[in-house]
DNA sequence: ACCTTGTCGAGAATCGTTACCATCTAGGCA
DNA sequence: TGCCTAGATGGTAACGATTCTCGACAAGGT
C-alpha cells in the first residue's frame, strides 16, 4: 500500500492507452513518495533538468483523468495534487491564512456527514473537498 | 435582511475610510441581488460599460478585507464571491464536472461536524468550505 | 530492426488577476 | 455654494499559473 501505488498507476495508464516515458515514470514516483499535496511547480523543481514543466502538467492531467490523483485547491490560485490510494481513506486540509502552511486532517464523523449530503444531493458525486482556513497555532495572535 | 446588506456594506466601508464611488455602489448592489456566488468576470459583464474590470477586483478585495463577502473557489481556477449576510447562515457548493454548473446546498449536521473538527484543530478557523464535485442530475449518464 | 504513434521539452500563447498611472470626483471645509 | 485634496476610477500593461504548439525522439508491437 506504499510503493505499490506507483506500479498500479503505471499499469492503469498503460491499459488506458498511454505509454510509459521517463517523464511519466519520474512524476509518478515522486507523487508516490509524497504524503500530502504538491503543486506542479513543486514537482518540476524536485525534478529539475530532467522533466519539463509542460510534461509535469501533462502527466498530472492524465493521472487526474484516470482517477489516480486528486486535485486540491486551497484558494491561493495554485493547484495541488496528491496520490489517490487504494485504501479509500483520504484527508482534508487546514490552511493557515498567515503563513500559507497546508496541513492535513481527517475525521470519520465529518466523512459520514458528507456522505449523507452526497446521497441527498441528486448528483453522482465523485469527489469532495473540505478546506478550513484560519491562523495556525504558531501564527495565532 | 435582503436589501439591507447593500446599505450595511456601504456604511461599514465608509466607516473603514473608503468612499462610495459609483463603481463600489454598483458592485455592491449587484452582489446584493445575487443569491449564490459570482465571478469577477460575471460582475464586470453585468455592468458592461459602466464599471471597469480593475474596479470590480478592487471593490471585491475591499469587501473581502472588511469581511462582507466570501471568496469561493470551486477548483476551476476562477474565484467567485458571495455576500456574507448577517444571519450567519451559509451554504456550500455542488459543482457539476460536466457542465460546470454551480449549485448551493446547506446541511446542519454537516455544519456541526465541521465545527467539531475546527475545535479540535488548534487553528483559529475563520472560514470553511465544502465542495462536492460530480455529474449533476441532467448530466448523469 | 522497422515503423507507427504517443511522448518529450522549450518557448509561445492564453487566461485570470493584479499593478500602474493619468484622470476624475466624493465629500469635507470655507 | 465653490474649492481642494485624498481617494476612486478605468484602460492598459504586467504578472504568474496553466495550456498549446511543434519539431525531435523513443516505446513497443510487428
Amino acid at each position: 500500500m506504499d510503493t505499490t501505488w506507483a506500479h498500479d498507476a503505471q499499469h492503469r495508464l498503460r491499459q488506458a492507452g498511454y505509454r510509459n516515458g521517463p517523464a511519466r515514470v519520474a512524476v509518478i514516483d515522486l507523487l508516490d513518495r509524497e504524503q500530502c499535496c504538491v503543486s506542479a511547480a513543486d514537482v518540476h523543481e524536485s525534478l529539475t533538468n530532467s522533466v519539463g514543466l509542460a510534461s509535469v502538467y501533462r502527466v498530472l492531467e492524465s493521472l487526474l483523468a484516470a482517477g489516480l490523483v486528486r486535485r486540491v485547491d486551497v484558494g491561493d490560485g495554485i493547484a495541488r495534487y496528491e496520490a489517490l490510494r487504494e485504501s479509500g481513506e483520504h484527508h482534508h486540509h487546514l490552511v493557515c491564512t498567515e503563513c500559507g502552511k497546508v496541513e492535513a486532517f481527517d475525521d470519520p464523523a465529518l466523512e459520514r456527514a458528507i456522505r449523507r449530503v452526497e446521497a441527498k444531493s441528486g448528483y453522482a458525486v465523485e469527489q469532495h473537498d473540505v478546506v478550513l482556513q484560519g491562523a495556525c497555532d504558531t501564527c495565532k495572535p
